[in-house]
DNA sequence: AACCGAGCTAGAGGCCGGTC
DNA sequence: GACCGGCCTCTAGCTCGGTT
């Protein structure tokens, strides 16, 4: 049809429900407008299908061969289109099969991703859930296979315009080192604090200050960062068998029979732990239940 | 603000089938 | 055949909302 760019569609609707009724009259209540509207309607298609359509018979309309062979596909049509544009069911979980792909440290997929998981599979059990590393320069997910995507203990970038923020905990940092370390028992100055040799963990890769050198800067200090590594499970093991010390969060390791905890000679804030999600995947129900799952597990 | 299109009500007229 | 009722079509004048 050359012309159907210029086709008023409700016209169609109009047609179909003309061929169901053969009348117009009863197709203008159904359609909830007037009868000279809808003889309109009709007048319009028949200039569009260059075909009468519908002709006068006894008792109502007769449909034409052209109106006979429309009725049909356009019924299928529009019922597609129809399905189309309704309003998105609510996400049922039970009968789901969908994939959901997370991105997380490993922290976060330990403190969070972890609790979360025994509800997930008792939930939706024929979904699959990818938990994928916080890669560098990544933006933020576009959404699974069906599913999406979501950033849990991330901090919020120029990577993540476009993002959705939502924080669901603070946390706090502590500091850690080796059992038997002297520092932690010597009780050290903020100087002397700041000449023991650090490890940080810098998800994004390379990176040798976070919150702590932060704090420092701002009472003239810096402490000596010599060693940056990308996870924080493995800090557990090198400050378990290193003279190095971390700030970390308390979570991390309350439970590691190799380090212990001391009060840092200076206050360090504590983060946000936020989940990020693509603004795309906000008002998706399978999106929106997943994060209402998480953030009930923390 | 002017214009345009869609839709409304009201009214007139034509066509058709049923009834007397 | 005349009359009546039901239905369709068309026109006029109006309102309303969107566009220019």
């Amino acid at each position: 049809m050359s012309n159907f760019g210029r086709l008023d569609l409700n016209l169609l609707v109009t047609l179909d429900v003309l061929l169901m009724e053969l009348n117009v009259t009863r197709a203008a209540e159904r359609l909830s407008l007037s009868q000279p509207s809808v003889s309109a309607h009709l007048a319009k298609l028949r200039a569009f299908f260059d075909d009468p359509l519908l002709l006068p018979g006894p008792r109502g309309m007769r449909p034409t061969a052209r109106a006979e062979a429309l009725r049909e596909p356009l019924r299928q049509a529009l019922e597609v289109l129809e399905h189309t544009v309704s309003p998105i069911s609510p996400f049922e979980a039970a009968s789901a099969n969908i994939t959901w792909r997370v991105a997380a440290s490993d922290y976060g997929e330990s403190t969070v991703l972890l609790p979360a998981l025994a509800r997930l599979r008792q939930a939706a059990p024929n979904s699959r859930f990818g938990s994928v590393g916080t890669g560098t320069n990544q933006d933020c997910p576009a959404g699974g296979d069906g599913g999406g995507s979501i950033w849990p203990f991330t901090l919020r970038t120029a990577h993540h315009q476009g993002c959705v923020n939502a924080c669901y905990s603070r946390r706090s940092m502590c500091w850690w080192g080796r059992i038997g370390h002297p520092a932690l028992t010597a009780r050290p100055t903020l100087a002397q604090f700041s000449q023991l040799e650090h490890v940080v963990v810098s998800p994004n890769g390379g990176g040798f200050s976070g919150i702590t050198d932060h704090t420092l800067e701002q009472v003239g200090l810096s402490r000596r960062v010599v060693l940056s590594v990308p996870h924080f499970l493995f800090v557990k093991s090198v400050i378990g068998k290193t003279d190095l010390v971390a700030m970390l969060p308390e979570r991390l390791v309350r439970d590691s029979p190799e380090v212990q905890i001391a009060e840092p000679p200076v206050e360090i804030p504590g983060y946000e732990l936020a989940m990020l999600w693509d603004e795309r995947s906000h008002r998706d129900p399978a999106h929106q239940w997943l994060r209402e799952l998480i953030a009930q597990s923390v």
